[in-house]
DNA sequence: GAAAAATTTTACAGCGCTTTAAATTAGGGG
DNA sequence: CCCCTAATTTAAAGCGCTGTAAAATTTTTC
């Protein structure tokens, strides 16, 4: 049913029901109700484009993602999806294919008036896409963070804080030997992550020794050849650090293989973005985490993108998460010598 | 930069342009080329909203996804994001939320032409969802099966085939006491795995025992809890079919946890999707498994979405694959009694 | 070089909605 | 009961593009 239609139905010129919808204060409450009820009973809904063309706004906000590998980004939209659906934002989804070209994807986002914002995350350092976006004049609110420069709006955990303290809790334990499975190398999550396991071992004088960290997309299998690898020579590590969940599965399995018993011989800390399907608590030793809910960041990235249409100063935007340390079976004290 | 100036500056009228981007056959080739370089050269890209108004043409496809506890999506995006991306098509994500109602959901997609067709997934044997678009008229595709008395346009694996041929390679194998890690009951794809698995056995004049089988969405916990319990119990199951990656894992856990070893005391037939991050060959042993791409089912679904919209009939689109059994190292004779 | 065919242009009517400006109605005060 | 102001409602002008119709121009054909 188109507008016209509707508001003859009720008696109304299309101006009043059109206000009455989109909450102008001139419009009698009665009326307005009346509107209100006709639209639920009638199933009236204003055709989506038009809407747009007259408003200037693409009601839509856009996800380019990077799914090869990436096994965050359902729970990331389910966060994401109440609130953008309360507010009628649609959410527009560009999975990335390797034939595809970033930068065209996002320029014909921008050119065709696809989005309003875009939803960034896994950002490098220094971050090649924010910097297009900036250019473009793209508003975007990034997951993760980047310095390029100029203002970002940006919510992010606190990457460098969960990894001193994982490694902090590992060496108040006993252990000296600590490996760590990273993030790919150049990823901020990552670095910040490498930065807070190297600063806990210098604090306490140990040097790290690079045979001890990893880094690449996480996979059971990246976690099980690096632990494996390392099981097997002398001075093996006593303890593990596992960027994921996923990277921790490979570990125990190599920690298993070696004929080692996770929280006696080896300890291991993982990081868990809390996924429904696997769950550090369940597991048997249950693991120990630093926890940080993706679902909840996605849920407040939502948030945050709608201030920032509204209006809010990306620069007043920042947001960074505290990362709990949760103690469980795999950490125990370091085996004597 | 709008058509006008955009056509202006090439000295050609906007209707000359128009027609040049949108493969009118009236206009000159020489000029076409040059619009197209223009366009590409200056980056002009048509307004969507106001082309999607003149053509009444959402030139979108939506998704409404059900994430809590999915592992698939990822992947089938993946698959989905080529085709569409190559038509211009955007794709419109909407993910559920305990909170939201999906009827409301998909009455608003359509009432408002939000998009042209819909992509669903993981349907009952008579599913609720297909029904209401068939009524609404909102064009669909379904990744699965379902029947509801009406033309459904399709794509599904065999996993009624999957199932008996896995339950049949472990009756091979002197297995008779083979349990199955299944899908939510109601689901196509699990009643279907369930026929296969049941048919197999009474071939053999074997009775399916129902504590031989369990239904629950996939995941790690489930997997480990129901093997688990089979396994103290006498006259515990020789094999397990475990209907995901997920699954296995978990009772592999418990296999291991039971002092077994998987691939000698009990064997396992998993079913992979094929996720990047967890690899049925590179475990340790090796998973057998029935496998179907679930990236290149999203692939494929693009293509027969854009066939339907480009006016195929959904009663001509069916289209069943065939799974194959792959079998490794966790595969191997019954035990003797 | 005229006729026919191909290409481009002008002109404009939508697409269905929002929103500005104008008109109408209602509410008070005198 | 009329006038003035405030509260509501309405008519009409876009939003930027596509697509139809008809005219104008260029190119090709014989």
């Amino acid at each position: 049913m188109l507008l016209k239609e509707f508001a003859h139905k009720l008696g109304l010129s299309q101006t009043t029901v059109s206000r009455g919808l989109n909450d102008y204060p001139e419009v009698n409450p009665a009326t307005r109700q009346r509107i209100r009820e006709a639209a639920a009973a009638l199933g009236y809904r204003p055709h989506a484009s038009a809407r747009r063309l007259a408003t200037g706004q693409a009601g839509a906000v856009g996800l380019v993602l990077d799914l090869e590998g990436e096994v965050h980004m359902n729970e990331f939209l389910l966060g994401l999806g109440h609130d953008m659906a309360e507010h009628g934002l649609d959410i527009l989804v560009s999975p990335m294919s390797p034939l595809l070209d970033e930068v065209s994807v996002y320029r014909r986002l921008a050119a065709s008036k696809r989005v309003d914002a875009v939803i960034l995350h896994s950002p490098t350092l220094n971050d090649a896409t924010a910097r297009l976006l900036t250019d473009i004049g793209l508003p975007f609110v990034l997951h993760g963070r980047t310095d390029i420069g100029a203002p970002v709006a940006w919510l992010d955990i606190d990457n460098e804080g969960a990894a001193r303290r994982a490694t902090q809790h590992l060496l108040d334990l006993g252990h000296t030997r600590i490996a760590i499975v990273n993030g790919r190398a150049g990823y901020t999550f990552a670095e910040h992550r490498g930065k807070g396991y190297r600063d806990a071992l210098l604090a306490r004088g140990i040097r790290p020794e690079k045979r001890f960290t990893t880094h690449g997309r996480f996979s059971d299998e990246i976690g099980f050849r690096f632990a494996q690898s390392l099981l097997e020579q002398p001075g093996a590590p006593t303890a593990f650090i596992a960027g994921s969940m996923m990277s921790a599965l490979g570990v125990f399995r190599a920690i298993r293989a070696a004929g080692l018993t996770l929280g006696r011989e080896v300890s291991m800390i993982a990081h868990d973005d809390v996924f429904p399907f696997l769950n550090a608590d369940q597991m048997v030793p249950s693991l120990s985490t630093t926890r940080s809910s993706i679902r909840a960041a996605g849920a407040r990235v939502a948030a945050l993108t709608l201030q920032l249409l509204a209006g809010r100063k990306a620069d007043d935007i920042h947001e960074l998460w505290p990362v709990e340390l949760v103690l469980r079976e795999s950490t125990g004290p370091a085996p004597a010598q």
